[in-house]
DNA sequence: CTGTTAGCGCATTCAG
DNA sequence: CTGAATGCGCTAACAG
């Protein structure tokens, strides 16, 4: 008891062995609640905090989660971290971070896959829009180690996979400016081997369709996420004769419109008065930092809240009776198309959130509103 | 040998004792090169991964480390992360995030800082500008915990910690206004509870004294070091009457400065031509991800090797024969006041990284321009 | 320089 | 419902 007490001194101080609190520290239903409140009650006047790599190495289930993220830079982690970082907080699990470095790892015949296996350090795996071929997940996925995907570019088939329906938002956010009277539209799209890129590019089109207009091919133009692109192709968009103009641009995501803002102010266009514009991201770390005007009209994803039910969908893997399964909690839509996969018989593996749209003052509105989505409507 | 390959395996392949393999593993001296080598092309072959926990449990020093933040949307974590992260992917350790979330944690009697020493997860505690009061982790480090700071208001003394000299670099915010030719120099302070904030004021205040300029106390007003603030004293400095408004401002951080563009936006002030600005801090992650204009003039820190070396760092104060120490390797400090620290004997635990100045379009510079800081020149 | 022996702190059999 | 025994995979003393 010199250092920090360990199970065997609270077995003491309890009266018990130190099996029996190995039970209650584990949630089992088999002990006398008498007992278990005596034992919790030291556990809590110790402080004491069974040791992670012990129970883990002694159970063969370790209780750290490890977070797979392309770049801690990437923009939409903050957001989805914090919702990761809140869920976590709330259980005894730690969060062991593996980011996907440009540099070469010391051990370059491993790759990070590799690794997380290997070490059977963590219980499981939250794959953050990974830049990796998805087939190395499907191999994580195959090999029973659990996985949960936030919307990676292509999920591979009963993956569990956390996102919004893109296409359904990229829907709502053209149907929005057609609904303000534009009908010169133009679309900047992500980096199309992005999968999401395709889809807010198809609800583009489909809203179009739905409202006869037509698609036209020079208002479509790839960008790259970052407002470089966003700038560039905006320059193209405004260096269109007037009558071939678009009157409004849905950029397929926020610093896609930095850029054409950007673009728009060197071209002594105004925004919203010329051209009307929408975004797509609405990143909570993003907006508290900056300062952009107009502010932006954009699609909001609830990326806080990826990060939550991700995590707790990843929890339900690993330990369903103490984090049930979510049957009831949020909109799901099968994939049924599995054969096989161990994961077949739990409940559709692919979580819906709903996104907003948040109309602010880049697309001429006054006061900020928040409109849910509607439910998967527009979906082929 | 059914799963993964474990410690065992590899000795049988390689005809020795696990406990040389062991050896090998830890780059212990006394083990025959010959076999050294033999075990390490099995341990390659094999793609052997030891375990982190078991061998953690059974040396009593674990490989992991953990990296305490005070938030994933804190806009300097992405830079320094990238940093940390990019030197603990060369080698066999891994990271443990502890974020200190708002929301309380489920067992609210224990602290993150007793958390983490109770479950003596990790080896040592990355602190990136921790909210927590000081002493926490003077504490720690009173435990012979490996600590290591990063930036915090006010480092305990001789916890290692590792940083910019704010002072210099605020000096050199405002000479470089000074020598534009501004007079009337306006100062929006970072929140007047850290001490970064105290120490940038510091430099400006030095740097106007050091040219023979008055301090103004109207023209120093402080901020929150996001936009909301910046915007907030940038319209009390820009609602002053022409003699006493400031042709320059020195925001303390970026985000300060992003307020000032935009409430100079609104009171129709043109950046650079009426007022020059300046900001503090030039973090890659955001300039990558918006695109503010005019292109701040900026202090720089270097973020991406403050996660660097205050990996380094600490990986020395774990194993110095592995990751030897960095006495040349750069320019530190010393606080000679410690007394009885078992880190007295080391080298000075205060390591000053360069800042510089970048010169851009909001201070009417028609070119980018860099400029390293000298060497702690005006610390007082 | 190397093999043998004991555990690290805990979860999990298996009896009772 | 509970205790005693066994071992997770590895490192650290020991001897040799």
């Amino acid at each position: 008891m010199s250092g920090r007490p360990t199970i065997d001194d609270i077995a003491r101080l309890a009266g018990v062995s130190k099996a029996t609190v190995s039970r209650v520290l584990n949630h089992k239903p088999d002990v006398d609640p008498a007992t278990r409140d005596r034992i919790l009650r030291i556990v809590e006047e110790q402080g004491f905090i069974r040791s992670i790599a012990a129970s883990g190495l002694a159970g063969g289930r370790s209780r750290l989660i490890g977070v797979l993220i392309p770049s801690f830079a990437w923009p939409l982690i903050p957001d989805i971290m914090n919702g990761v970082a809140e869920v976590i907080g709330e259980t005894d699990y730690e969060l062991v971070t593996y980011s996907i470095n440009d540099r070469i790892r010391r051990n370059n015949h491993v790759d990070i896959i590799d690794r997380i296996l290997a070490t059977k350090l963590t219980a499981g795996l939250l794959a953050i829009y990974s830049a990796q071929p998805p087939q190395h997940l499907a191999r994580l996925h195959r090999q029973d180690f659990p996985v949960v995907v936030i919307d990676d570019q292509d999920p591979p088939p009963n993956v569990p996979w956390v996102g919004i329906d893109n296409k359904a938002a990229g829907y709502a956010a053209t149907r929005h400016l057609i609904q303000l009277g534009h009908r010169r539209i133009a679309h900047i799209q992500g980096p199309m081997q992005l999968l999401c890129s395709h889809e807010r590019y198809e609800g583009y089109c489909q809203a179009l369709q739905d409202a006869g207009l037509p698609l036209l091919p020079d208002l479509v133009l790839e960008g790259n996420f970052a407002p470089t692109g966003g700038r560039a192709c905006a320059r193209i968009l405004f260096s269109m004769p007037p009558e071939r103009r678009p009157t409004a641009i849905f950029a397929a995501n926020d610093q896609t419109a930095y850029g054409v803002l950007a673009a728009a102010e060197e071209n002594g266009i105004h925004i919203p008065h010329d051209v009307a514009l929408v975004g797509f991201d609405d990143l909570a770390s993003t907006t508290a930092h900056i300062d952009i005007r107009p502010e932006l009209t954009t699609i909001r994803q609830p990326f806080y809240e990826m990060g939550q039910r991700s995590i707790e969908l990843l929890l339900s893997l690993l330990e369903k009776p103490r984090f049930p399964a979510y049957e009831n909690r949020w909109r799901y839509s099968a994939d049924s198309t599995g054969r096989g996969s161990h994961i077949d018989e739990e409940k559709p593996p692919r979580i819906y959130l709903p996104a907003s749209l948040v109309v602010r003052a880049s697309c001429g509105s006054p006061h900020p509103l928040t409109i849910p989505l509607p439910p998967l409507d527009s979906s082929a």
